[in-house]
RNA sequence: GGCUUGGUAGCUCAGUUGGUAGAGCAGUGGACUGAAAAUCCUCGUGUCGGCAGUUCAAUUCUGCCCCGAGCCA
């Protein structure tokens, strides 16, 4: 009794209303891997399910944090976990929904290397040498210290750079030394791993477009404007994210509503690729083309008897 | 109807003093271990509106035609 299935698909979809589905059927418990659904307040733009399908039907993992915190991988792996234990010590098998890739990733692979955290002082010293010089010669500098890791990232890849930095900085060796040590919890869950990898560009892409259009209808727009108004000058992360940064602009006066739309239908189209890069290459998990319902289902009931 | 101006990549446009063209955006494929819905990389042949003329050579010059915008009647 360790089980645990995993449904991965890209934006817009359908994989929300297909795990509802499921845990209809069966007796599983609903965890959300994704990386703004974790988000309080942050609902239209993120697809969230709304309140009442969340009090029927709870979704670990959903509105855990506050809109100025700020989240990690390593929390959310370890949060995870607790969820996961926590199902199965309910006796129920948890099914593990969402796009955030990397944190499936992480979970897939056991976790994550063993670092120290870094401090806010470390942050700021990281972020001084960015303004002060050049990423070339920060590349550089990166390049002599710890060769191995720089080959793996690109020159003009900032924020991958920085991060190096931190590594180095608060663990006082070099990121490829640091990021080598373990201290994992081998996986020792029974998986059903699930994909949806849509063949067809055009359908998602209409979807992406009806979802955009039905999400400012929902009142995007002012659930920005309501973020805004309760945390005038705090930094929000979430607010980086797809719809948000958009509407945004459009609230600044950057620009119009037309282009506020199409950006966000675009910017939501790059990161449906995206995630389904990620798709291909993450093996170890069972691939359709789309949400078939018959199939899928008799897969996680054949799943569950075994 | 006359004058002005534009028609170049899916979109917005640059350019060629005549040798068949290139940016941004979009799209595609990819990378990705603590903000990942982030960050970054790769990929550019299109009857240069149509027809004809001049020319060794026209998308570029000339003429006519078609379509759009503006102004004058």
């Amino acid at each position: 009794m360790n089980k645990v299935i995993s449904l991965l698909g890209p934006t817009a979809s359908g994989k929300t209303e297909f795990a509802i589905f499921l845990k209809k059927n069966f007796d599983l418990e609903i965890i959300s891997i994704d990386s703004v659904m974790i988000y309080k307040y942050f609902n239209i733009g993120t697809a969230k399910p709304n309140e009442s399908i969340l009090k029927k039907i709870p979704h670990k993992m959903v509105n855990i944090i506050e809109p100025f915190e700020k989240f990690s991988v390593a929390k959310f792996y370890s949060n995870l976990l607790d969820c996961i234990n926590e199902a199965h010590s309910k006796g129920k098998v948890p099914i593990l929904v969402g796009g955030s890739m990397m944190y499936f990733k992480t979970f897939f692979s056991g976790g994550l290397s063993d670092l120290e955290n870094v401090s806010e002082s470390t942050k700021k010293k990281v972020q001084e040498i960015f303004a002060s010089k050049d990423l070339e010669n920060i590349y550089d500098f990166l390049k002599k210290l710890d060769p191995l890791i720089a080959k793996n990232i690109h020159p003009n890849d900032k924020y991958r750079i920085a991060r190096m930095l931190e590594i180095y900085f608060s663990n006082n060796e070099i990121p490829s030394i640091a990021l080598s040590r373990y201290s994992r919890n081998v996986q020792c869950f029974n998986n059903l791993n699930l994909s949806i990898i849509p063949n067809d560009r055009t359908l998602l892409h209409n979807n992406i477009e009806k979802r955009t259009n039905s999400m400012i209808d929902m009142g995007l727009i002012d659930e920005v404007l309501d973020l805004r108004n309760k945390y005038p000058k705090q930094f929000l992360p979430a607010m980086s994210s797809i719809g948000y940064k958009q509407v945004n602009q459009y609230l600044l006066n950057d620009i119009d509503l037309l282009s506020m739309k199409s950006k966000i239908m675009a910017a939501t189209r790059q990161l449906a690729k995206r995630q389904i890069t990620w798709l291909r290459h993450l093996d170890a998990t069972t691939v359709y083309t789309s949400i078939d319902y018959d199939n899928i289902e008799s897969r996680v009931r054949d799943f569950l008897k075994s």
